[in-house]
Formats: structure tokens, sequence, C-alpha cells
DNA sequence: TACATTGAGTGATTTGGATCACATTGCCTA
DNA sequence: TAGGCAATGTGATCCAAATCACTCAATGTA
């Protein structure tokens, strides 16, 4: 599929750049579309481009050394991933797959990264994001060390939470497309029974509800935080 | 503590740099020496500088809301930490403390950062250590996630192992310094009891023994290897 | 329409590792 | 050289969560 200058400049880390630039990578650069479960980089492999996402939703997972899958993190519309191998050519530590059906864009590591040197802008984007992500990762790394597993699923919840969300704890709150019992339980770290009891349980306190197999409503968002933090029992 | 240009240059990170940037960083920066145990980096505050480590051993740790530590990384002499400022003017995410009585210097963040934009090898270089950072951390990650406790310490132990000593398997390596069972209890999630025990049966089976409370010696990497990948059980 | 698949819910049983409560060793230093 | 502290070693107890073995509901599909 073609990939346009236009395409391009939907992503945000695009944006400043002129047209010459996002022409030259646009005719670089291709569109592929992939089915549910589809597998779109590679864990080990070396990936030679990052991936734009333009529509879907896609997850990066890691599989432990006995074959268990481990969620990291989403990609959403607007978003890229696969970005490690502009900094330093090594190969993609996990899998991103697609969570629904996904339009993605390619763009070569070599073109990025070239562009990316002339333009401390991109660089410094690229920089943020990855700094995001080990923000992101040491939360996550700080989730798991929690000891007690009530816990450490609402603290999950409260991750998955966007910080405008975070924000209105008075307001109940929406999680759409929610991660399924059995990938939260692969994220904390427990078995999905666990999971499912747990969610019994903030069921029951009306603490969350569910609106059908797509939408996990919050109702009350100030508990949920006191016990993600250790300030609250259940 | 009087920084010189020639103290900069000691650091890789620096080592492109010309004569006038490197007067003009040192000019910049300050030396200071911290005991063994004092807190050089601390987490949440918004940290305006970066801490090159010029002698001793720093680690990264973070707590766990309960108040727990969490051992994240470990910074050798020439190497620094802190950077995720550069990127993000974001807090930092961990503390830093350090190990034994340490010598670092100080760069302010913002003229880095300047530097950074100006030197794209500095920026990549960054980038790179950065993207390290975060295929650390996913290793770390995923070996969270082993189910079975003996794996996770073999893991563990061949991660803090060198590149070097991991690709002769047959000679028998050494680590020097090794974190204490506390320490590695804290990195894998177990209690220290547990941690103890399994290195009273590694040592049993003859595949690691210690040397002095400063030498743990690998006599058979082979198996660690093996117990570490899952490949093999005890 | 029947069948397979995926996600969720639930009791009974088992167990691995946390916790507790010590002992021991080898330091550092006052 | 006595005292104190940090690191380590070890047994006994206990309990939370894994595991197992199901059911049930909702979707997708042959």
């Amino acid at each position: 599929m073609l990939v346009t200058p236009e395409l391009l400049k939907t992503f945000s880390l695009f944006e400043a750049l002129g047209a010459e630039d996002l022409n030259n990578l646009s005719q670089r650069s291709q569109t592929e579309r992939f089915a549910r479960r589809a597998v779109i980089l590679n864990a080990g492999s070396q990936e030679d481009r990052v991936c734009f996402l333009f529509e879907g939703r896609l997850q990066g997972v890691d599989f432990t050394i006995d074959g268990r899958e481990v969620g990291l993190y989403f990609v959403d519309p607007g978003d890229y991933c696969g970005e490690l191998s502009v900094f330093d050519f090594g190969a993609q530590p996990e899998y991103v797959i697609a969570l629904n059906p996904a339009v993605v864009v390619f763009v070569p590591v070599e073109a990025l990264r070239e562009i990316a040197t002339r333009h401390p802008a991109i660089m410094t984007s690229l920089g943020y994001k990855l700094a995001a992500r080990v923000r992101q990762m040491t939360l996550q790394r700080s989730l798991l060390g929690l000891p007690n597993i009530t816990q450490r699923v609402c603290c999950q919840l409260w991750l998955l939470l966007s910080d405008d969300q975070k924000k209105l704890p008075d307001k109940s709150s929406e999680i759409k497309n929610p991660p399924t019992h059995m990938e939260i339980a692969i994220m904390v770290n427990v078995s999905r029974e666990t999971v499912t009891r747990v969610f019994q349980h903030l069921q029951k306190l009306q603490i969350v509800s569910r609106d059908g197999p797509t939408k996990l409503i919050i109702n009350d968002l100030q508990t949920l935080k006191g016990v993600a933090e250790g300030n609250q029992q259940l």
C-alpha cells in the first residue's frame, strides 16, 4: 500500500518535518495490514524497521523461558514501537502482536536514524519515548514486588488508566477493551483464577463493574488508588 | 573538588568532545565524595544533574510502596546514571546509592542536553545506553515471571556475569563483590532465607563456591546456564 | 444448527516459599 | 579484646495462592 507524506504527517513524531524529508521517508516506507493475533515484530530478530501504528491496537509481549506469555505494553494509533533498533542495532527484545486488525506503516530504521541525526527534535522525541518506557518499566517492576496480590491487581488497573482519568478521582472511569483476566494475570504474575477472584471481590465491593466484554467501569477510583498504593486494605 | 577537562575525558561518553566543550563542561561540573550507603540520586526528586562515577560502585534501587528495597542495576567506574532527565525533564524514577565509598562527577543536565543537541554522537551514545537499559529491564522482567525460584536465582547469577564470561562456558568464572543474599533476594523477589537455601543447594552440587566474602566462584557455568534457561532441573 | 473455542467463575486440595525465631561467623571499631 | 553489627545458616510453622478439575456463557464458524 502507498505511503503518502500526509499519512506520515499524522504521526506526531514527524510533525516538524519538512516536505522534502517527508517525501523521502514516505518513499522508503510501506504500509501493511495485519489480522488479529498476527505477529508484527519478532523478538530476537534484528528488525530493520520501526513500526508506526495507524489503525488498530498492538501489544508488546514477551515470553518467559518456560513459554508463558508476558504482556508488557500497548500501542495505540499515532504511536510507534520497535524504536530500540534506532539506537543500538540490537535485536528486538519483545514481540509485538496485533490485538485487533491493524494497519501499520513500516519505516526503515536507517532512514529514521539518518533523519534523527539531522533533526535533534526527532532524536529528542525518540529519547523521550524511550525514557517514558524506562519509567513505565520501573513502575511495572515495582508493581511486581508487591507482596499483596489484590494490591498488585489494583495497581495494574491503575496503570491502565490514562493520566486524564487519574486526575478526576471523584468521577467514575472506564477502561475500553480491558485485558482479559488471563492477560492481567500474566502482567502481574499470578494465576488466572486468582485474578478472577480478585475481580469478584472488587465487583462485590462495587469498586469496579462490567458493561459487556469490552468495557470495564471503575466506580470508585479513590479506593482503587488507595488499594493500589497500599494505603487501604480490602 | 575541581573538575578538570582531563577528568571528564576519562568518561567514554565525552571521548570525542573537543577541548572547548570539555573546558566548558568541566567548569559547570563538580566532584563529590560519598560514603558507603550514601544516597547519590533521590527518587521522585527532579534531579538537575547527571552522575558520572569515577571511583567506587553504585546501585540503582527502588522501593516498593510497602517500603521494601528493590535492586535494579549497578554502576561501575566510567559509567553514569541519572541520564533519564536529559530526555524528559521528569523526576528520577529510582534511588542511586553508593555500595562502597565513591567519587562522582555531577554534570548539570542542561549542559549535557545542550552538548548532546550539538553532537549527534553523544546523543546516540545516550540513546544507546537507554536502549541497553530497556533491554536489561526486559530481561529482568522476564526473569521475575519465572515460576521456579531456583531458576530465578540462577538466571540472576547468569545476568551478573559479563558477556565475556558467558562465552566460555567450559571455564569456571568468578563474580567479584557479589551481591549479598539479601540483595539477590530483593532483585529476584524472594525472601532472603530462600536465597540462602538455593545457594546451599548450588554449593552442595559444586555449581558455585565461595572464596571469601568478596568472591563467588562459578564452577559449572554450563549447568548454571542450563538451570537458568529451564533446560535443566536440580 | 451443531460444534469448537475462548473467557470467565468456582470449589477442593496441595504446596512452596514466607515468616518467625533463633544460632553462627567474621568483620570492624571503640 | 570486648562488643556490635552485618551477613549467613537452619529448623518449625503456617498460609496464600497455585493447581486441578470442573461448569457455564458467549462467540465464532464449519
